[in-house]
DNA sequence: ACGTATTTTATTCTATATGATAAAAGGGGA
DNA sequence: TCCCCTTTTATCATATAGAATAAAATACGT
């Protein structure tokens, strides 16, 4: 894995959440990979940020576990707030705004 | 494409606030390319919604816009509530929670 | 209408997400 | 310890995201 470290905290961030709404269910992987579509391995590695996941896959995890994606991004306080500190929130140089 | 509407809606719905947030900055494809790392090509595709993009690619686009993550996700109120209408929110039969 | 900048579309190539499958590793109970 | 269930790891095949590039289409000011 060559990501950068906003890819990698937000991976684990979004698989420990995936995670703990699958346990939260009562789900083993083999459920959620029936409900989901995503195999089992698959969600193995997506559940511990290892992979750099599409958006569809995202979406169909949602709709199985039954959260709204927005759940899956959203701060610890439920905001837009970042849940992850940005590595790259400054210096550009294009002048505008 | 053979995404189901979900997919197509949520694409859509990012792609426009890519778009929106770029103009906003006064920003061509060509300088967002510059500054988020993808060709313009690709910028133009997901801007209109057209490419299941890799979690990876919102968050270079996020950071050269300058704006959090959860915001292209975030609902119209800036809530956590999907901005798309869930087109598989229920129906399921494991019986748990 | 013309010229220029911007965006879209098309093509080829590479990298990698994901599926399918099997095997290995872990983790409780009895 | 022995099962059984669950998770992780590994391998191979397929689909597609994204890069690089060029050309076509569009927008837009003059």
């Amino acid at each position: 894995m060559t990501w950068g470290p906003d890819v990698a905290n937000w991976s684990i961030v979004i698989g420990n959440r995936i995670r703990k709404r699958r346990k939260d269910l009562g789900l083993s992987l083999e459920e959620l990979s029936m409900l989901s579509g995503s195999t089992v391995p698959t969600l193995s590695i997506i559940e511990r940020g290892k992979r750099d996941v599409k958006l569809s896959t995202l979406i169909a995890l949602a709709a199985a576990l039954r959260i709204e994606l927005p759940i899956l991004f959203a701060g610890e306080d439920g905001s837009e707030k970042n849940a992850v500190p940005s590595s790259t929130s400054e210096g550009y140089d294009l002048g505008d705004d």
